[in-house]
RNA sequence: CGCGAAGUAGAGCAGCGGUAGCUCGUUGGGCUCAUAACCCAAAGGUCGGGAGUUCGAUCCUCCCCUUCGCAACCA
């Protein structure tokens, strides 16, 4: 297997509206940024690449909600994720926006080079379209009521409720998220990437050459779509924020590249600018069959990386990516990371409490980025926690891997003038050529680790590598040997060769380190007094990256302890964040504070409505449905059956006898063959959880509600 | 509903047909150069549940359960 030529390395681009978390840092960032340490080190020819994804509708409605532009949106989230990026050290050649006017020209000439050779197709079909905000509405922007479970918190795409997944036509009562108006149907010409027809490429080149060295989630995850047969997708849509359709294009007005499509061209346009940038020629790196290009991206972005984007790529004459290895995702302290509910870690936060703390420093971008490297969701989810943030760094890193470089330190200069003692090689034993030998075989094994993007494994190595040293150390005893030098002439001798090579180790350790903990490898170079060149990979193995009689520096900590107070005041920060969150339980943030706006009605329109109070008689779980209730609701004239979806929020028995508001002139509705007479009335705490209107004093039930 | 991935000691993970391993944590011992640490040892698992294939299954097959993801902002 020879090297490639050169390298293409790519973390998924983050979308503009909003600060990033942990949880992306840990899935495509971090990850990337360890392989690309790795491959400058080896003195390969690396372009790692990265920017803002602005565009998409999604910026526009954010812009609306913080009442400003999106421009001013795209500028504040791009600055701030750049600088976030820069202090966390992932070390990015360029990082990009999408904004950016060579981006749009890039994407532009994309799509017409495809349209032009006829691999793209047009319909026209008709979609919603919102008349007072004179705009179409992405599916996630219509609600409704679910036409499954009655639901009335139900999207153009899913119902929140029953999770059942809809298109806009099923929805009863549309409105627009933007406006709250009923939205109309209108007609509409679209562009459309026929990924059908691509779908024998697809077999062959995934489930056949890229079996074996894909990660099984992604593999199995494009298996599951191409043999579900793909779909033509649309390319284009009608907004006015993107990037525009070639102009030649006849009726192109008003649409832009639909976001999917022009966001993985930022790929290529930032690598176009870095190359403007530094005087290089972009197109080897896109073109050449021997740039290996690796996309890093979380789990819900295999789609577009492994089956949208190469079928773009291949059309276009670019290169495939080599691999995409995609991690899973990352929880927090036993729960989904979710930005609506605030139950998240920023990069940010920590920048603000670790980094930039009094006692921060570099050292603490090393240790986050030692954990997330430790806990990465590389086979499954996993989660952060900072309980065990602190265990990582207190006994790990501080225990094994500080500890060992500090005694050696501290050894060296209490034993040997703070000089690399030199090496006898008569007193050679066993216990050395085991220490040697691990150091030899060391960088082998964590190069062939790294090469399989198994980077938690690799990180392992490192730690026990030291962990060997300690090893080592223990069974040589310098300190003990130190009070026989008087008797033993013999003594100094042997006391020479543990620290050298404890040395020797501690030089090896900050080369192997380098690509993860960056910070550290400095601090160590320091230490040792050497140039930046000995991290230079190929110097890993050595055993001679000290010079004898060379003097080095003074002890130095790498790394603090974590007090349990820091935990505690995280924890306590975490709980109270979520609490205040306006918005919890919103899927989109947009949502809520859009909601408000429906229209006004008219007394006619509220008057159509019949309200009546009512008393739960009976409640049973609907069979085959998580959150469905069958309910028998007294309205004193009569009984009626009620479907509800509360299922998740109430035990059955615990609602009997509950008063309760009830819709009474609602059309009937089946639901999973129940027929539903009505709808409770409900409101939504800030936690999502669903609690009932009643009445302030207990009350005959059937009492109208005006 | 369907598709994909995952379910192995308190936690995080390896193993993937032949006496169940690693790291952290816990307990005990040793040691003291070191950020009260390091070294050694022990305890701790009916490998999600059930059935099948096999001389033998954590590993293969089938069924079930749980968690996560699944194409239009999400790592």
């Amino acid at each position: 297997m020879s090297a490639p030529k050169r390298y293409l390395i790519t973390s998924a681009l983050p979308y503009a509206n909003g600060l990033k978390h942990v949880g992306h840092l840990a899935g495509a960032y971090i990850p990337a940024d360890i392989y690309v340490r790795y491959l400058r080190a080896h003195q390969r020819d690396v372009v790692f690449v990265c920017g803002s994804d602005e565009h998409g509708t999604a910026i526009p409605i954010q812009a609306k909600k913080e009442g400003t532009t999106a421009q001013a949106i795209i500028d504040k989230y791009h600055q701030a994720m750049k600088e976030d990026f820069e202090k966390l050290s992932i070390s990015f050649d360029i990082y990009h926006r999408t904004s950016a006017a060579l981006h749009h020209q890039t994407a532009t000439d994309f799509f017409d080079t495809l349209e032009k050779q006829g691999a793209l197709q047009t319909k026209e079909t008709e979609q919603f379209f919102d008349e007072s905000a004179h705009s179409f509405l992405a599916d996630r922007y219509i609600k409704g009521t679910c036409p499954a479970c009655g639901s009335d918190r139900a999207f153009g795409d899913q119902c929140e409720t029953c999770g059942r997944s809809l298109s806009p036509e099923e929805l009863l009562n549309p409105v627009s998220t933007l406006s709250g108006q009923p939205p109309v149907k209108k007609k509409t010409t679209h562009w459309y990437l026929p990924l059908d027809q691509h779908e024998a490429f697809l077999q062959e080149w995934i489930l056949k050459q890229h079996q074996k060295d894909w990660r099984p989630t992604v593999v199995g995850q494009c298996k599951g779509w191409i043999e579900g047969g793909l779909q033509p997708r649309a390319v284009t849509r009608d907004l006015d924020w993107g990037v525009s359709l070639p102009a030649r294009i006849k009726g192109a007005d008003g649409k832009v590249l639909y976001v999917w499509f022009d966001a993985p061209i930022g790929y290529i346009s930032a690598t176009k600018q870095w190359a403007l940038d530094n005087g290089k020629d972009w197109k080897p790196y896109w073109q050449d069959k021997e740039t290996k290009l690796v996309h890093f991206i979380g789990k819900d972005n295999i789609v577009f990386h492994c089956i949208i984007f190469p079928v773009m790529l291949k059309l276009h004459g670019y290169i495939l990516p080599d691999n995409v290895p995609a991690n899973e995702f990352l929880n927090l302290e036993g729960d989904k990371m979710s930005t609506s509910r605030n139950w998240k870690l920023d990069m940010r936060d920590y920048i603000q409490d670790f980094v930039e703390a009094p006692n921060g420093g570099p050292q603490c971008v090393d240790m986050l980025r030692y954990y997330l490297t430790q806990i990465a969701p590389e086979t499954k989810d996993s989660e952060f926690t900072w309980k065990g943030f602190q265990e990582a760094v207190n006994s790990e890193l501080v225990a094994v891997f500080g500890n060992f470089i500090n005694r050696t330190w501290v050894l060296m200069h209490k034993l040997c003038q703070g000089k690399v003692p030199p090496f006898h090689a008569t007193f050679k034993d066993g216990t050395d050529e085991e220490l040697l030998k691990a150091i030899v075989d060391a960088p082998k094994k964590i190069e062939s680790l790294l090469e399989e993007y198994k980077f938690r494994e690799a990180l392992f190595e490192i730690i026990d590598l030291s962990r060997k040293g300690n090893q080592y150390m223990q069974k040589k005893e310098p300190w003990i040997v130190a009070k026989q030098i008087e008797q033993d002439p013999s003594a100094q001798a042997r006391i020479d060769n543990c620290l050298h090579l404890c040395l020797q180790l501690t030089a090896n350790l900050a080369i192997l380190v380098n690509p993860f903990l960056p910070h550290t490898a400095k601090t160590l170079l320091h230490q040792m007094k050497v140039v930046e060149k000995m991290l230079q990979w190929e110097n890993a193995g050595r055993i001679d990256l000290l010079k004898t009689g060379y003097s080095l520096r003074a002890p130095q900590l790498l790394f603090r302890k974590i007090e349990d107070q820091e935990i505690l005041t995280q924890l306590e920060k975490l709980k109270k964040q979520t609490m205040s969150t306006p918005d919890a339980g919103s899927a989109l943030p947009a949502e809520k504070s859009i909601a408000p706006a429906k229209a006004t009605i008219q007394y006619d329109d509220f008057a159509k409505l019949e309200l009546k109070t009512g008393i739960i008689r009976a409640a049973e779980k609907v069979e085959k449905a998580d959150k469905l209730l069958c309910l028998q609701v007294d309205l004193g004239s009569e009984t009626r059956t009620i479907v509800s979806g509360i299922a998740l929020h109430y035990a059955p028995e615990s609602l009997i006898g509950q008063s309760v508001t009830v819709v009474t002139n609602l059309a009937p509705r089946k639901m999973k063959g129940i027929e539903s007479n009505g709808m409770i009335l409900m409101a939504e705490t800030t936690e999502g959880k669903l609690v009932f209107i009643q009445p302030a004093q207990p009350i005959d039930p059937g009492a109208i509600v005006s």
